[in-house]
DNA sequence: AACCATTGTGGTATCGATTCCACATTTTAG
DNA sequence: CTAAAATGTGGAATCGATACCACAATGGTT
């Protein structure tokens, strides 16, 4: 059987309204009361429930995370960020997974909101007009990590100057012909920005880029491994490097190159963006760009933690990058 | 402002208990009054408080799921299946990050008890004692993932003969004098079956095993490189191959062959545990033994809810393995 | 016609906390 | 010495739902 207010009440000879003064420290309790109570619950290892307290104070003290899968780095790492810092403050997260699912992020949202989360972070992969619709209708505290998103508080990364620095980087080391492995532009940091990022610099620099040298994938490695195919098989020039967005496409391309027995760097420069722990291991190291994924989770929490408690916030933070060189390039 | 069960009453001129009738499909209730309730929750958009209800019914449709880490794949694919399983029966996801530290463990309990949580999933990397003990106190329907655990309900691995196997494995191969590179043996299934299993084949096998070959690392790539090191520097007679327990211990230990210019697998073979992705794009591709992590989750998610709901359950469930044979050995 | 089972509905207590208010007592100020 | 302020305490309402119970209306059976 649970202890309750009620128990405690009962064993401290007071009201429940003096236990209740005594847990959250508020109005006047004399020593003696005060005393006498702390023990008892020191006693019975009694916690006050926190159901029925949210249900009063309407404060849950829970966080509601979306996102697209937990097996990656990237979004691993931002729940580890946003789980440290949220727990310094006594909030505790309540997962929701939507395996890379549109529907499943609307239901999710639902569902987080007949919890009562205090606020939401949406680790995005899209920005559809239709859940920015019903982002803005929920009238709960919500960050959105990875993606800009106007109107709407979010903690993003600068994917075009860090695509345009990668892309100059290639250039720096001698290379003209240079192929892109990107993603689905739905997803606007990943797939339109790290492209445009590219495209721009290579046209400010005055460089052709063929049409089969930009393959695209999705996110994993097996379709790295065939946008390079494609790129190599269809190609009329070989290009001698290529930009993929992701490690795992950049991974999966190295794969395929070594397969057909053409060298990195030598044949064929590679580098990709994420600075997953992979891309050390893999054979040459590969080189890439680091996001800061943990401090992006744990600048979320910040910033949500502020709009819940009514103190000011930045509606918008691009955190910085930082290229990685290894032998891939 | 929230809608409530009472604006919804109001609105379809019932009492609140009718709408929760038809809530709930229980008692009766009139064709007429439930399409007028049913007609203003579709027009409202009402979903009933959580909070309130589990309240009353003491019944949250959380599950807290406690964990060392969330950065490594294998507790992230058992969350993946756990998740699968418990969102097709409602229950969500609360989760509780303990960052390896034994403290956090035990105050991740009470957290998740205080939110009286249906049920609770542990990722277990160690079982203490003092852990074991407060476990056993705790009146929640409770599972342990990765470890067994005498007295509680768990679904673990077959550590001892995965071990056993690939022990053979590397014999079969022809190798006879095998290092291994461990994990601490408080970790009761990584650390000491594990390591029982290495053990017991070679002594069944005849085959000496050095005490220079016996080495211990922590759960990183890092410690597997400098365990490599030392099985190379300290040993008189350097062995032909290593058998490392998990895959990033390994991937470490190729790191330091490859830098020392040691070819794998002609001067060493190398096994881990774990099939990792990385696994298979180091190289060589890493031989490893697959544990079905998101199987496990899965089995623990049913376990725990038949529990819940006080259905049959099996006490202990041991996973099959399956050697996954590359270029490494 | 009287009786009982079935159907339908609303009132009220309850879950476990917080919070406001009334009231009593003590302390301080003028 | 009295009025006002500060201190201390318990009672009762409330949060948003569920669930039990009483009661009314209907219908079917002897």
């Amino acid at each position: 059987m649970l202890i309750t207010i009620k128990h405690i009440a009962k064993m401290a000879r007071v009201s429940r309204s003096t236990v209740s003064r005594v847990l959250n420290n508020s109005g006047y309790v004399s020593e003696e009361a005060r005393k006498r109570v702390e023990k008892v619950i020191e006693d019975t290892g009694y916690a006050p429930s926190e159901q029925a307290k949210s249900l009063r104070t309407k404060k849950t003290k829970v966080i509601g995370v979306i996102l697209p899968t937990i097996q990656t780095e990237t979004p691993s790492r931002i729940v580890t960020g946003l789980g440290r810092e949220l727990s310094k403050h006594g909030y505790q997260i309540l997962l929701a997974n939507t395996d890379h699912n549109i529907e499943k992020e609307m239901e999710n949202l639902d569902l987080l909101k007949v919890r009562q989360v205090d606020g939401i972070v949406l680790i995005a992969t899209n920005t559809e007009p239709e859940l920015l619709k019903k982002l803005e209708e929920m009238d709960i505290p919500l960050v959105i990590v990875g993606q800009e998103a106007d109107g709407m508080m979010h903690v993003s990364y600068d994917d075009y100057h860090a695509a345009r620095e990668l892309t100059r980087f290639f250039m720096e080391k001698g290379h003209e012909k240079i192929a892109f492995i990107g993603v689905d532009e739905t997803d606007r940091a990943v797939g339109y920005l790290r492209k445009k990022g590219f495209l721009d610099e290579m046209r400010e620099q005055g460089l052709p880029v063929e049409k089969e040298w930009i393959q695209k994938g999705i996110f994993d490695i097996e379709s790295g491994y065939e946008a390079m195919n494609r790129v190599v098989e269809t190609s009329e020039v070989r290009p001698t490097a290529t930009f993929a967005v992701t490690d795992r496409l950049a991974i999966g391309a190295m794969k395929y190159l070594k397969e057909q027995g053409l060298h990195v760097p030598a044949d064929m420069a590679i580098a990709g963006i994420g600075a997953s722990e992979m891309a050390q291991y893999v054979d040459p190291p590969l080189t890439t760009v680091d996001y800061q994924n943990e401090r992006a989770g744990e600048k979320a929490a910040q910033q949500i933690l502020a709009k819940i408690d009514s103190r000011p916030f930045q509606e918008k933070i691009i955190l910085d990058y930082r290229l990685i060189v290894r032998d891939s390039v």
